[in-house]
RNA sequence: GGUCACGUGGCCGAGUGGCUAGGCAGAGGUCUGCAAAACCUCGUACAGCGGUUCGAAUCCGCUCGUGACCUCCA
């Protein structure tokens, strides 16, 4: 069942045989969204990345405990105030009505881009005990201090105690002192790089919490170290996120978790790549940016039309996770077209008559390499570009058979078998994609006009009637539903 | 300013010391009443300048450009 699988680890800055703790079981937390505003897109091609390494794994027969957090709370903005506290000021909402609201949102928008949901899902406010703990234990360690409520991490003791502060980011302590930034309660910390992991609430802070500290909140990177421990152990196998979350946030993850447990949380990283828009970051200030909405309706003045959101799906498997991608409305269109081809030539597979090859032919075994070649490519670093490189190779043979070129007795019915299954375990089961049913909702109704009108209109066909026949295409076509001549009649399709 | 990536044909994007990525667009052809689709054929690209090597887009150096991070953005 399990084959062997190469990933690229972020801490070893190499790829590596992957091997789990425990054999056919794969633990694998990733970093969730926190959520105080709409979720972004570049946010969803990292949920995406995760979904398909999540998919592979199954697919590959491991059985994958999945956990993606949702942060609600102390994860706080350069001016020093609670993402999520100030998202309530600015809507006039309760704290937790602005937590609720915008994870309907984000779970809505994971399932429009068939994200499968993690195994579990935990939230940082309901860990608030695992975390105190978890501080706790990291004090009795002597890897922090109290000051006036809150409780720092030491970070120069951590690296000097264990050599491993850095290990992720390659970040040496003497160049964070650097940083300028007038910040809450910098003169707090012994040592700049030291970071809150238990803050005391002033008066006005709305989320706060009893602690042995008096009342507060915990700090952004001890969520994750805690719910990962309490879920998947102190070690577990893979540990995933946005490359701009390797410092200081993984950083410091790895560091609490020393702190607390004397151990290495996980045994890989694996870090997703940003998205660009036309080649440059996307920012709204500079008003370079769009949100999954925006992309599906066409609504924005950067891209021509709207994209469905397979297609948007399907641009993001054509590159690897660990490369930035550049979002245009040219690339956009090209994998539009690129997604039809591939589903098209699915759909052509199943109603292919039956072939009758007898030996294995030169068309047999380029169809069988190009499968064992796919799923080598997904085991390797779960490079989907290749694999999905594999899969177009196929498609002319697909639409070759349909179209005579090539005879039902060049190709083995096995083989036909074997891409069947292969071909729809890849694009359905470990790509995630779906098929986006051109009839939408009106089928029956609409299926049985268009039967009608293709009658008439073969009829007009056999009398050579062109001005009848085109009249129909061309009005057809007027109201989006494009009329295609095979050579068994006529197909449509709505465009 | 510091650390780290990346720069591939018209566009997106794999690959990474010698061997075809792939998609889209474009050119020619086959098929078709025409069209669309499909099928066949076609691109010697790898930022610039040096260096290492029998051989580099792939390794090294410098320059330019883009991006990430540098206390809280996936």
């Amino acid at each position: 069942m399990t084959k062997d699988l190469t990933v690229y680890n972020s801490l070893a800055r190499e790829k590596q045989l992957f091997k789990p703790l425990h054999p056919g079981y794969v633990g694998m937390y990733v970093c969730g969204p926190t959520v105080y505003n709409d979720v972004h897109l570049g946010n969803c091609r990292s949920f995406v990345s995760f979904d398909i390494i999540f998919r592979t794994f199954k697919y590959l027969g491991y059985k994958v405990r999945y956990v993606r957090n949702i942060t609600d709370v102390g994860h706080l903005l350069d001016d020093g105030e609670d993402r999520i506290a100030k998202g309530a000021r600015l809507e006039q909402l309760e704290p937790m009505e602005i937590v609720q609201k915008y994870t309907n949102g984000f779970h809505d928008i994971m399932r429009v881009f068939n994200v499968l949901p993690p195994s579990i899902e935990p939230r940082a406010t309901q860990h608030i005990i695992e975390q105190i703990e978890m501080v706790k234990a990291i004090l009795a360690n002597g890897l922090a201090y109290e000051k006036n409520g809150s409780v720092y991490f030491d970070v120069p003791r951590f690296a000097k105690e264990t050599g491993h502060y850095g290990d992720l980011s390659g970040r040496v302590i003497d160049d964070l002192l650097q940083e300028t930034r007038d910040l809450k309660r910098q003169d707090e910390k012994n040592h700049p790089a030291d970071f809150a992991i238990w803050m005391k609430a002033d008066p006005e802070h709305i989320m706060r919490w009893p602690s042995p500290w008096g009342e507060g909140f915990p700090g952004w990177h001890l969520e994750c170290s805690a719910m990962s421990t309490k879920y998947l152990g102190k070690t577990f196998d893979i540990h995933g996120g946005g490359s701009d979350l390797k410092f200081p946030h993984h950083e410091n993850e790895i560091a609490q978790n020393f702190g607390a447990c004397g151990c290495a949380p996980a045994n890989y990283w694996l870090h997703g790549n940003m998205l660009l828009l036309n080649g440059r970051k996307m920012s709204k200030s500079e008003g370079n940016t769009i949100s999954p909405e925006q992309l599906f309706t066409g609504d924005s003045s950067l891209i021509s039309k709207g994209y469905s959101p397979m297609v948007v799906r399907f641009f993001m498997l054509m590159a690897h996770y660990r490369s930035t991608l550049d979002i245009t409305d040219e690339a956009l269109l090209a994998a539009e077209k690129g997604y039809k081809r591939m589903m098209d030539a699915w759909s052509t597979l199943a109603s292919l008559p039956s072939t009758t090859g007898s030996t294995a032919s030169e068309i047999d075994n380029e169809i069988i390499q190009a499968l064992d070649g796919a799923l080598a490519d997904l085991c390797d670093d779960f490079n989907t570009p290749m694999a999905l490189a594999k899969l177009f190779e196929v498609v002319p043979r697909i639409n070759g058979l349909k179209g005579g070129q090539i005879k039902p007795d060049q190709i083995q019915p096995a083989t036909i078998e074997r891409l069947k299954q292969d071909m729809g375990d890849l694009l359905f089961s470990v790509f995630g994609l779906k098929e986006e049913s051109d009839a939408g909702g009106a089928s029956e109704t609409i299926g049985s006009l268009m039967d009608l009108i293709l009658d008439l209109r073969q009829s007009a066909r056999a009398n050579k009637d062109w001005p009848t026949a085109d009249k129909i295409r061309d009005g057809l076509q007027a109201a989006g539903i494009v009329v295609k001549d095979g050579a068994e009649g006529s197909s449509w399709t709505l465009s």
